[in-house]
DNA sequence: GAGTGTGAAGCAGTTCACAGCG
DNA sequence: CGCTGTGAACTGCTTCACACTC
């Protein structure tokens, strides 16, 4: 019988702390290859830049996963977030637009390692639909509904210039993907039972510029 | 206590309000290519998927920018948030590493039209060594400190693997360079008056996969 | 009238401090 | 004794509501 049975809870996680445990899964992935079997709050902190207090509070949306003394057990606490974070199985993804960064996206191994296959690959550059990137084949964009739908999609990449992003993103909702990370530089619109992350690369490089201009004077 | 503290206005902005500016910023530069020339908070709040209040508080912080009755001047209020982002000069940014992801970063066209000139790339994979990156020769890391130096970087982006990436931020933090934008997927630790970016793909893709997760049950 | 600027209220995430358990 | 789990205090961002001004 499992000491980790506890339910996981219903109440909603915040959103802070879903990703600071993508963090900690990755420390308790480093933790376990080297054969640490146990680890104190204090410790992930140290190596996630925050405080004992905050990983405590954080895990403890888990339901009761520590041992009082001891710390949290490193494989039942990976396991546990690996659950939470939706990585037990398998997700299907779409990655639309086979530009620079589309490419970079398609071969960064790390995805692929957490379970996220891109198993579909959109472009409607005519020189690129027919080739092939890894052992995908670039189709256009035509019927993109039906190809989303018929290779069960579970998550689209966005990865096209923005003028074409919105329209594109309209399809996807209309396809039934619940899930969509957007690199394009926009702000996307989708309903409010579709999941959405904006990433933008210029936001952070430009908050960085922000603070060495307050530095300097 | 100094009673006189009290009375200086904190003209920190909040990070989360800085990040807004970034994507503010962008509506505007497409208002102005339009010919639009007043834009009222409740417009850029649509465009950003916020709200007017927040709009309106965020540009407060700026002093009194707007007119009542009309909006926001576009070309004012462009000219005033591209001096507090920092972008009125150029930055000069050394790339370190120059394998997928440091490649792709190199090539991200809207880096150089804000004005980000990545002037300095070091790899130290022998092949790469001498080889061009566009028009810049890569380094290796030999004499790393010096180069950063010789070359007045600004800003270092960091994509090389996780392994190596604190050893390397050191030598930077040592050269003196006060920002570091951080692809590689571990939190490095600086000195409190270096700023730091840690960026990392998996960690929205991970909250989307959480949320995918959630709304299945 | 339309739309800004801003105190005040509300809310969410973080930190504290300590009781409780192994 | 060490370290978790957690209410309570705190901090800081967001939303509200309205006086004010163009």
């Amino acid at each position: 019988m499992n000491t980790f049975t506890n339910r996981i809870p219903t109440n909603r996680i915040p959103d802070a702390t879903v990703r600071r445990f993508s963090l900690y899964l990755r420390y308790l992935e480093d933790f376990g290859r080297s054969g640490i079997s146990n680890v104190a709050s204090g410790v992930l902190a140290d190596r996630g830049g925050t405080t004992a207090a905050q990983v405590r509070k954080d895990l403890s949306h888990l339901g009761s996963v520590g041992k009082r003394g001891l710390g949290y057990s490193v494989p039942a606490l990976t396991r546990v977030l690996r659950t939470v974070l939706g990585l037990d199985s398998t997700w299907r993804v779409a990655l639309l637009g086979a530009g620079r960064i589309g490419t970079a996206l398609f071969e960064y191994e790390p995805f692929r390692r957490r379970g996220f296959n891109i198993v579909t690959v959109i472009d409607n550059d005519p020189c690129k639909v027919g080739s092939r990137l890894g052992d995908v084949r670039i189709r256009d964009e035509k019927g993109l509904q039906c190809v989303l739908q018929e290779d069960g999609i579970d998550l689209v990449i966005v990865a096209v210039p923005a003028r074409v992003a919105q329209s594109l993103v309209d399809r996807v909702v209309a396809a039934g993907v619940k899930a969509v990370l957007n690199y394009a530089p926009v702000q996307l619109r989708v309903p409010d039972d579709v999941a959405l992350r904006n990433v933008s690369m210029l936001v952070e490089l430009e908050s960085l510029s922000h603070a060495l201009t307050r530095s300097r004077q």
